[in-house]
DNA sequence: GTCCGGTGTGTAAGCGCTTCCATTGATCAT
DNA sequence: ATGATCAATGGAAGCGCTTACACACCGGAC
């Protein structure tokens, strides 16, 4: 069937029904929008009516008409496929889906290799197709915020952004007190000589938790131990547990920016001999399901995830409401201990 | 800022243009669209304009005039969150995004829990905010397929129905080749008593796995060893293990139809004390980045994922351009083989 | 010189909906 | 009775864009 073809089965219209119901646009419009003073008898007409021609408005006309559209992005800046596969990032996703059910708001995922040149995801969304972004996984040095909050588009950031956008809500979780935490608990067990794998320092997340960490061994009055950094795939926390353990043979724990890594952490472990967590501890972050399923299974931070989304877009819809941006939101973590430490 | 101080903002628009350039809106319009014959003079300096007054189209407009959005809705069917957890299908989501790219086309994401009673959500499409859709995950009694095909709204689905539809288009990846290459495998290893955790009956996917499965065997000469049911999570992948344990102490080799479950099936094997692959071989299913993680690495059955995605989304597109449906596309898979087996 | 076929541009009629404003009867106090 | 008030409805003007159609203008064929 062509689009032409199609079009031919246009379906009934505001006009459709107004004239089957005898009554005019405007009061079935007023009755679909269950709005205002419509009497009960013509109400019930116009329902019938609807029901038996099988009306259903048209979302598209009536954006135009309200310059509202009811959809919000969820644009993830992450041109690699390989951190794409990140399962932080796909429970992101499910998640912000999952809180906008019942608001009758969509959800548009925007692919940031949209935008080739910036300007373009910028220009898409003052383009009106959206009311408002929700930005995930993005890089320090990402002039998409700012630029959006000078378009004065409602916009709320996962994370926290490298330099502070006046303005800019954001939703972050608690990176440096989980980095302490994981520092606390290695500690706590008794580990002195304690190494850490670092996620790229260009991630506000990873240096965050790598800060925490720091101020928890300076709080038991340790040294730092050595750093190793790579870029929170599996392969890169290899690398770095091979070189860790080159520099530092006699570490007795590690904690690794995210869960991928101290997998990866793990099997180099093995691979050289040295029982986990007998010989050296391993603490994670994320709580990703893996963790759970590793051998042995993975003491990690646990980020509320569902929450953040939930927090975000919330603050959006409200800004989208007219509200104000308001302050930034900072979610608690907790350590999940498993076998691993 | 409120909405309304927001719309003082407002962007320039195609009048803006027109007048500023001192030409018609319907000229500015064909400029925009590079469309038909504008002498270069005019379009030189409609251009200059545009970027001068920083103007944007409004999709809104345009979609409404043209009465195409632009954009497709990728559906996925699952109510229940621990489903949605499955990486196969955030692997869906991050390819069908990603084959997206660079068509101008959007992707919004629904999730099938915004479709309390059947129809809302084929209301939604026929809303006309979609071109079209792409089905995902979909259960063996989903009338949805049938109400797209019926209401003309192209659609594609991933993974084939459980009853033809005539009309529908599909992609879906060999279910029963790749059940057969699992069987074959693990008999061509010397395995006799072998094992299978099936999915749920109700999925096709799992039900043409088992079916491939039976033809290894059958085609062998060996009898049908012991099924349990699971239903793609890893727990139910433990419980089945379990199960087929007592049932069948001798088994030599386990077949699970997806990974999660392989991974429950690895775990309850080794407190069993059985080693893998000494005494017990196993083989998953989807290959999911969890399966070379696992301890042995778990074998599996290859599905081509970003390949369906991009089959689907062609098939899609060219659809919603006016083509038929087309026939059904069968992917082909391969055997992974790890540690396990 | 007239007629023809292009070309480039403008005019205006939508696309399907919302919403302001005016209109019409009632209802009510005076 | 008379005007004021109010609820219910209709009329009509948009929202910002596309696109058929008409029109003017040009060069060339006759």
């Amino acid at each position: 069937m062509s689009t032409d073809e199609r079009a031919a089965f246009r379906s009934p219209t505001l006009d459709t029904v107004a004239a089957a119901a005898g009554v005019s646009r405007a009061t079935v419009s007023r009755v679909v929008n269950n709005s205002a003073k419509v009497s009960a008898d013509v109400r019930e007409l116009v329902d019938a009516t609807i029901t038996r021609l099988g009306y259903v408005p048209n979302r598209t006309a009536r954006s135009l008409a309200k310059r509202r559209t009811d959809s919000v992005a969820l644009v993830l800046r992450e041109a690699d496929a390989t951190v794409l596969a990140d399962p932080y990032l796909a429970a992101m996703i499910i998640a912000t889906s999952r809180s906008l059910v019942g608001t009758g708001v969509q959800l548009v995922l925007v692919n940031a290799r949209d935008d080739p040149e910036h300007g373009t995801l910028a220009d898409y969304v003052r383009g009106g197709h959206v009311d408002g972004v929700l930005l995930a996984s993005m890089h320090a040095d990402d002039p998409l915020p700012r630029i959006l909050v000078e378009a004065r588009v409602p916009t709320v950031v996962g994370g926290r952004p490298e330099r502070p956008v006046p303005g800019l809500a954001y939703v972050d979780c608690d990176n440096v007190g989980g980095g302490r935490l994981a520092a606390e608990h290695l500690v706590g067990t008794g580990r002195r000589r304690i190494a850490s794998i670092a996620g790229p320092p260009d991630m506000t997340a990873a240096a965050d938790r790598l800060t925490g960490y720091h101020r928890g061994l300076a709080h038991a009055g340790l040294p730092i131990g050595p750093i190793a950094f790579g870029d929170f795939t599996r392969v890169s926390g290899e690398r770095a547990m091979t070189e860790l353990l080159e520099r530092a043979p006699d570490l007795d724990a590690v904690f690794a920016a995210n869960d991928l890594m101290a997998v990866g952490a793990l099997r180099v472990l093995r691979a050289a001999g040295r029982r986990v967590p007998e010989d050296v501890a391993v603490v994670g972050y994320d709580d990703v399901e893996l963790a759970s399923l590793t051998e042995p299974a993975l003491s990690s931070v646990h980020q509320p995830v569902s929450e953040q989304a939930d927090t975000m877009t919330e603050l959006l819809l409200r800004q989208i409401g007219g509200a104000a941006p308001g302050d930034p939101v900072l979610l608690p973590v907790e350590l999940v201990r498993r076998d691993s430490s």
